[in-house]
DNA sequence: AGCACGCCGACT
DNA sequence: GTCGGCGTGCTC
């Protein structure tokens, strides 16, 4: 057959959608250029203005609303030479945009965060040894040039292969010095370093015995893989050994030749799980997180991006890693509110991986000894299965939990350490055993102000007091990041040396301590006192080496690690996740003061966990003392259901912020003038939002409330199409709320 | 996100 | 008279 020769020259030029790693509306056209053909996923380099950026080339026709006339596009320069975004990726990048109500590119940003990876690897080079270099075994010992550092480089190469120049120095244990001056002696010659790579985790490396229930738990989850989506609950107390089931869940999506993600909420914190992880693999996972240096980041990338890596283990970051193949998703400890992103796209991860797991078609298990309400109620509705895990026999005993009620048996003035914890602390370190005081506020006080006029020192960028941080001699502000020297003298009226410390932190109720326990080893634990992994693990080595009687942290001691010689844990401060008026503190105050408990005891020596409050009374309370986590829950899911909030209806917050408040204002008229309203659909607001200025700018909040049937995104986006405002204000949407901060 | 355009204050 | 501040708007 033949074609009239104008056909192809009249034929419109081949018009592809490429998304752009920037916040812009849509993806935008551009033309191809036949002998540079290129398919959805591609990574291409395109002119944007007067630069070259790299975007995706993205499904689906261009927008037929806003058509781009031909004569302006402009072409595709090239295509990168990079595994593609697969289709599960592109589809899962459009989910979280509509979801979340960011520009697309916003999110495909997340997807495309080393983009030193999409560049060709450069090869590395090292050393190999010169056919002219000395002999060691024929040349003299003291032969010319021949150092005894040289000799033993010159040994430690006679293998051949190239090597680099760390590993040289290392081997042959000298100084990198000697290395490279044998190179300039023409003995070592460049060489490029063979490709190397990093022990996997295997699959079919010998597990632990598991007890009946965690061997039928395990081959639950094992069946699901390869087995399309399912979500699954694992629900079991501490100690009842839920990771060494979801470990055997891994072990068989790694047989089956499939890549892993576990998502923990703190990464910094978990030299214990990757010390578990590799005893039960024999080999470390690939780890993602934010302490990861550049090289580091490009090396994860591509062994994820090659299916090298078989099982990565990260924050919630690690959600849009390049995986080729990835087959099961683990979220541990899935009730925490670290997974909830609060800046820039915002998601929550824990939502989003089952999003993922759906649109991969692959199973996904949720761990945790307190799971969210909104996990329970998956549950309960037939969406989610559960495997529950009874305590183990020989495994840690639950610590019995006692209220002390701060009311009948108060500190003594300016102390915060009741009588009963006193006591308790005095008793544990006679008897030699360890203790941890747990106060989730850092610092040494969360209020400092003037004995003379009264004025309390405030965060010049936000409506928050400064917190004195005793220990680094500053104050700080906890929501911007405003850090300043004490000051001497009030500045408000001049008076000098006149401040006073308001309420506790940790800084302050260690100094109690110190003073009520001279005798005592005592260490703070908190954020600031630990930099990276590292300085994280050597505390709990430590702890566990029983180097330190008596620890006071903040929730940091909770997080992911088990000390065995913890028997006494006193919360000196049960009340202060319940402040607020935030629909979950009830529910945060006691997942965080359960895990907190679930510290102390060990086999056959049962913990005491002691908890100040004024509010003994409160159902968080109450359930703690019983144990009675379910009743708990059922109550609160009770009162969501009535007030028709999240799981049992849809939240979105807007907050609307800019540096003028007028002008704030002023917006926030109009857009309570033009709010949604009908049937299952509230709107509360403006209000002043809780930190009512945040970094310089003024903050209203508005909240919407829409039954489950109404799509709130779409509600907000009329909305906010209908009115109009200049960049200098910005509208964040926040659907699904955690923090209403 | 960049990058240019554009309109008002302190300098060669 | 210009250099430069960052507010506003655009990029297929």
């Amino acid at each position: 057959m033949t074609l009239p020769i104008d056909e192809s020259t009249t034929a419109p030029a081949a018009r592809v959608r490429v998304l752009l790693p920037l916040p812009l509306a849509g993806a935008y056209d551009y033309r191809v250029d036949p002998a540079t053909p290129v398919s959805p996923g591609d990574f291409v380099r395109v002119p944007l203005g007067r630069r070259v950026e790299i975007g995706v080339v993205w499904d689906g026709a261009s927008d037929p609303a806003t058509p781009i006339a031909a004569e302006r596009l402009k072409t595709i320069l090239d295509r990168l030479d990079a595994p593609p975004v697969s289709a599960v990726t592109r589809r899962f990048v459009d989910w979280i945009a509509h979801y979340t109500m960011s520009a697309p590119g916003a999110v495909l940003r997340m997807a495309m965060s080393v983009p030193a990876a999409l560049e060709p690897a450069a090869p590395q080079w090292g050393w190999v040894l010169s056919p002219g270099a000395p002999n060691p075994v024929v040349a003299e010992p003291g032969a010319a040039r021949l150092t005894p550092g040289r000799r033993r480089v010159l040994e430690a190469m006679a293998h051949g292969a190239a090597r680099s120049t760390r590993d040289i120095a290392a081997t042959a244990g000298v100084s990198s010095a000697v290395v490279t001056s044998m190179a300039e002696l023409g003995w070592l010659v460049p060489a490029v370093l063979p490709a190397t790579h990093r022990r996997e985790p295997d699959g079919a490396h010998p597990g632990p015995v598991l007890s009946p229930a965690q061997r039928e738990a395990a081959d639950a989850l094992a069946g699901r893989i390869d087995a399309g989506f399912a979500a699954t609950l694992v629900d079991g107390v501490t100690g009842a050994g839920k990771t060494e089931v979801y470990f055997e869940a891994i072990a068989a999506a790694l047989r089956a030749g499939r890549q892993v993600l576990v998502l923990l909420p703190e990464i910094a914190m978990s030299a214990q799980w990757l010390a578990r992880f590799e005893q039960r693999f024999g080999a470390v996972p690939a780890s993602w997180h934010s302490e990861l240096n550049a090289g580091q980041r490009v090396r994860t990338w591509r062994d994820v991006a090659a299916g090298r890596a078989r099982v990565v283990v990260g924050a919630r970051s690690a959600l849009f890693l390049p995986y080729r193949d990835l087959g099961l998703i683990v979220i541990d400890e899935e009730h925490e509110q670290a997974f909830k992103q609060e800046d820039g796209v915002i998601y929550h991860a824990r939502d989003m991986a089952v999003v993922r797991a759906h649109l991969g078609r692959i199973p996904i298990v949720l761990v945790s000894a307190t799971p969210s309400l909104e996990t329970v109620v998956n549950v309960s509705r037939g969406r989610y299965r559960c495997v529950h895990l009874p305590a183990r026999h020989g495994g840690a005993t639950l610590p019995a939990v006692e209220l002390v009620d701060l009311r009948r048996e108060p500190p003594p003035p300016r102390a915060w350490i009741g009588p009963r914890l006193r006591a308790a602390v005095a008793a544990n370190l006679a008897a030699g055993e360890q203790s941890v005081l747990f106060l989730n506020r850092r610092g040494y006080a969360p209020l400092t102000l003037c004995r003379s006029c009264g004025h309390r020192l405030q965060c010049p960028h936000c409506t928050a007091w400064l917190v004195e941080h005793r220990l680094a001699g500053r104050l700080q502000c906890h929501h911007c990041g405003y850090s300043a020297r004490i000051p001497r003298t009030c500045p408000s009226c001049d008076a000098e040396d006149r401040f006073a410390p308001c309420g506790p932190g940790v800084e302050r109720v260690a100094e109690e301590a110190r003073a009520l326990f001279p005798a005592a080893r005592l260490e703070i634990m908190t954020s600031d006192t630990i930099g990276g992994p590292d300085a994280a693990s050597a505390f709990v080595e430590r702890m566990i080496a029983g180097e330190i009687d008596l620890l006071v942290g903040t929730q940091i001691v909770a997080k992911g690690h088990h000390f065995p010689g913890l028997t006494l844990v006193g919360v000196v401060d049960a009340d202060l996740g319940l402040a607020g008026g935030d629909l979950r503190a009830g529910e945060r105050t006691y997942q965080l003061l359960h895990q907190v408990a679930g510290r102390a005891g060990r086999a056959g020596k049962p913990g005491r966990v002691l908890l100040q409050t004024h509010l003994p009374e409160h159902p968080a309370m109450q359930a703690l003392a019983a144990g009675d986590r379910d009743g708990f829950l059922a109550g609160e899911i009770d009162t969501r259901e009535r007030l028709g909030l999240p799981p049992f209806g849809r939240l979105a917050a807007l907050i609307v912020a800019g540096p003028e408040p007028d002008e704030v204002d002023r917006l926030c008229r109009h857009l309570a003038g033009r709010a949604p309203a009908g049937p299952g659909v509230t709107v509360l607001g403006p209000a002043p939002a809780p930190l009512a200025i945040l970094r310089g700018r003024h903050r209203r909040r508005f909240l919407v409330r829409a039954s489950r049937d109404v799509p709130i995104q779409d509600l907000i986006a009329d909305w906010l199409a209908a009115v109009k405002h200049s960049a200098r204000v910005r509208i964040q949407i926040d659907i699904d709320p955690y923090s209403f901060l």
